[in-house]
DNA sequence: GGGCCGCTTTGACTTGCATCAACGCCCGTC
DNA sequence: GACGGGCGTTGATGCAAGTCAAAGCGGCCC
């Protein structure tokens, strides 16, 4: 930490943090506090972060990338329960706990991130109360993202919840102009994600492409008429 | 707080968090503080304690009773996330956050809930970090249920729910002598906490009885053979 | 006791979705 | 340029579970 090198690496580190919600609009001396704890990582596309049970190390900041936390049952089958993209954090809860990762932690692509080291943040929290409470705030966050989750799994059909994810990603929802875009991952994936298989998946693309509420060219999707899918959802959730 | 009745008032309370595995451990003077900024409230069996969006008052603790925390969505379907009985804690998440509270509170019976109050605790933990650590550790607990949740609505289907149900109900698993138990609630209740329809879960229930696994009768339930009932649970989940 | 309402059970039906299977396609490697 | 493998699409089939309907069965109030 006293060679130029070090430095280097902390300052580094250091804007990585800033770029964190979780971290926004922290003072600059307890940012460096931080920094001084936390470590860089890089995954490669497909391994593991972690996996269920292992020993918590501390908690996690996506820098670039992707990682896909999820569940596998005896049967081999996964559930996903979130992806996390820059700037997200995740495995804060196992901070407080001697129990290990309650989940699987796996990179879509390849990946860096940042390790908050445990020992480190939690001697941190005790002199910082602060920064306790915003890790409740994030954490609070998490568990809004899962109890989401867990209404769009029980609640709605699989039509619902894509229209629902199309609908997140049109930036005008009312609007009658098309908006295009990218897939950031395989639709096999995004299938796991929505919480079904690829074969339904693309029966349900192929439903709203036969109503002409989409066009699909590969990767790329042009949502032709954003309002009438809010309607198409709205209609859906009403009844 | 100096008249002799509010005292008393205080001293209830504090025997009351001390029941909470919250605040297990915790001591004498820092109870007494958190009882300063609690208080007690009835809610009658099938009133609300809050809804989804109300601001938040801070977070609660069942003394006595049952508190059923659940997400209603537009076409007036519920899905339970958790029951809270006496001892635990629920919507800390709030504290952190100036959103509401995420989800629906409704009282499943009559019962007794401790409320500690938002702005009174947020001082209360800049001053103790260490309080700060045991938030963060519950609600990583609640984490952990809802992840757990997750995985059951969706890799699991409903009798190996039940059978999960019935098995975490019978002291020793591997026993071949009969455990006898009380529903502690209605069926069509207890159907919705394992996220299915009454309908559903009569049938489920008739299934294990052809089998001899059990035997029902009103709101009597007998695990004739737990450790078979335990192998039934083993099977559904290793394939 | 009689009547009523809500819970429970059972049966018949419907449906959304996973699974299995087959085939075209793209893209890598040899 | 030929082969192989993973993805994407489509069709056929099976099944778990939700819905609708009808009929017992309590329990509770008057």
């Amino acid at each position: 930490m006293t060679t130029p090198l070090a430095e280097l690496k902390q300052i580094g580190i250091t804007n990585a943090l800033r770029n964190c919600q979780l971290f926004a609009g922290i003072s600059p001396a307890e940012l460096a506090a931080i920094a001084d704890i936390t470590t860089t990582k890089s995954v490669a596309k497909g391994s593991y972060l972690f996996r269920e049970g292992d020993p918590s190390m501390g908690f996690y900041i996506v820098q670039t990338g992707a990682i896909n936390v999820h569940r596998v049952n005896a049967a081999g089958k996964e559930q996903v329960i979130h992806v996390f993209r820059a700037g997200e954090s995740f495995a804060e809860g196992t901070l407080a706990t001697d129990k290990g990762y309650p989940a699987d932690a796996r990179a879509v692509e390849a990946t860096q991130v940042l390790l908050v080291q445990k020992a480190g943040i939690l001697a941190l929290l005790r002199r910082q109360p602060e920064l306790a409470l915003r890790m409740l705030g994030s954490m609070s966050a998490h568990l809004r993202i899962l109890v989401g989750q867990l209404e769009d799994l029980t609640l709605k059909d699989v039509e619902t919840r894509l229209a629902n994810w199309l609908v997140k990603r049109c930036p005008a929802l009312e609007s009658a102009t098309p908006v295009k875009f990218e897939l950031p991952m395989t639709k096999r994936v995004l299938a796991a994600e929505l919480g079904t298989v690829s074969e339904t998946f693309s029966r349900t693309l192929a439903k709203f492409r036969e109503q002409k509420l989409i066009a699909v060219k590969g990767k790329t999707i042009t949502v032709l008429n954003p309002s009438k899918l809010t309607a198409l959802l709205r209609r859906h959730l009403g009844e």
